[in-house]
This record gives structure tokens, sequence and C-alpha cells, in this order.
DNA sequence: CTGATTGCAAATGCTTTGCATACAA
DNA sequence: TTGTATGCAAAGCATTTGCAATCAG
């Protein structure tokens, strides 16, 4: 069972067919040992640049969303103009370095969020984000 | 001393000309008894609607920015598509509903973070955003 | 005057869309 | 086959920029 296999199967098992764009993207998402965060653009890179596949730009806006939606990518709200987006979709928190546009993981059990108040009435929470914005002190 | 004349101090005080678009945009910003949340659009729009004072969006996006870099807006991280500011600079959070693209106050006294990691060697801390995103029960 | 500000239109950057072609089942 | 997915180019938005005209001091 190789990891393409596995990869083939949890495309499947979601209802996207396997098709060799989106195993490349999961590759590039899913072999890597860490999480990491990207772009849509860093994305195609990769999958251009090492993976050595010539790729579309609305393909990969396609799959990324598509990954989204089954919650294989989470994505990160930060004051850019840019969407970044993680492949650690526990839930978990991030400093951005706001002058080199990076993200950094905080685990969720670094930070302690006490007396979430209640949300608006009627409404209800689908989840918190907390970004803590850096620079670096050289500036 | 009319409202105006303390739209003429501030800004002079803050190296910026009180001209009639930006004496109109503090008008629009800092009369009302409340706080708001804002997009650049909708800012053009209450001036020309509500304030009857034709001005260009190149002239709106100049001085929100100028406004920001003074400290007498912020700029809040929820979604990529748009910037949203706020007339409340104080330290505060915030509810976003996800649906509606609508934002609301929680006062920092509401929240309370506890333990918030040392950020990265090198980099110090500009501030903390704290979103918990919400959508309506019904749905 | 003199530099700051405005306004318009063009340009930019990211993202989405339309549609014909190619592919998976 | 039959509906999905891909890829390209065009379109769509929010935002920025260039530059001539206008205004404040």
């Amino acid at each position: 069972m190789t990891k393409f296999d596995n990869f083939i199967i949890k495309l499947r098992k979601s209802g996207l067919r396997p098709t060799k764009q989106r195993l490349k993207i999961c590759e590039a998402l899913f072999t890597p040992d860490k999480t990491f965060h990207f772009t849509v653009s860093d994305l195609k890179g990769i999958i251009e640049d090492k993976l050595d596949e010539k790729i579309s730009l609305a393909t990969v806006y396609n799959t990324v969303h598509a990954f989204k939606k089954k919650g294989y990518l989470k994505e990160i709200s930060v004051t850019a103009e840019k969407s970044y987006f993680d492949t650690n979709t526990s839930s978990h928190h991030h400093f951005f370095d706001v002058r080199e546009n990076e993200l950094i993981d905080i685990h969720s059990s670094q930070i302690e969020l006490k007396n979430i108040p209640n949300p608006p009435k009627g409404k209800s929470i689908k989840d918190v984000d907390v970004v803590i914005n850096v620079e670096n002190d050289s500036h």
C-alpha cells in the first residue's frame, strides 16, 4: 500500500475523483512530516518546481477549496492581501510576522482563553482564531 | 468651538491638512456617539449618500490609511477579501458573523487570555487579535 | 509660491468564472 | 456514456499607483 493508494482512498472516500493533479496536490500537502502554511501560489510553485507537474491555477484553487470543505485544510485569517492555508487542521493559533508575512503555529494548549462571552442571540460559535501579530525587534 | 474646529485641530496636530474631504471623513467617523466598523466602500457611501459630498475612492483609501497610521482607526483581520476598519481604537476583540460579514465588539475585559506564549526569538508582539467566528443557528 | 492633496483612470494582484477539452467511472 | 475535472483566458474585486489639476499655508 503506497502513499498514493492512501491518497486515492482518501479522495474517493470524499467523493473526489483521484486525478493526476489532485494526487500531486496530496503529495505536496500530506507527505511532509511537518504541517505547514501556504498560499495558493506557493502550492502551485511546489507542484511545478518540486514535483515537476504543470498545473493550472484554477485547478489549484478548485482543489484547495474542495479540500478545505472536506476538512483537510484550514484557512487562516490574517491581515493580508492573500489567503493562507494550513495543513494542520487541529485547533490551534498563530503568530503572524507582519513584515515577513510568515505564520508560526501556537499549540492550542499554549494559550488559555477564559470567559469566552456568549455569542449574540441566535448565533453560535464556529471557531475562535487568535492571531498574535509580531515583528522583528531590529525594525 | 464647533466639532469642525475640533477636527481641524486634530488634523493639524497630526500634520494632516484639514481639507474639505478629510473633514467630511472625520464627520462620518467621529461624530457618531457609538464606534462602528466599516469597509472603505462603506465609508465612501456614507460620505456621498448621507453627507452629500462627492469623494474619490483613492482619497478615501489615502485618508483611511493616514488615520490608521495616526492611531485614529484600527484595522481588523477577519477575511482575506476585504479590509475592515474600526473607529474603536482601544484594545478589544470581535465576533464575526461569517454569513452576514458583520463584526460585533467584545470588550477586552470580557475575554481573558492567559499564558500568551513568548514570541519567536528576535520578534516582539505588536498586538493580539481574537476573532470568534459565529453564524446563525437557523440555516 | 510650494509642497500636500485630490481625483481620475490605468495598473496590479488575488480570486473566480465560462467554456471547451479531457478524463474517471 | 455521463457527469467531473482541467486548463486557459477573460472577468471581477479590492486596492494601489501615476500624474495632472487643485488647494492649504
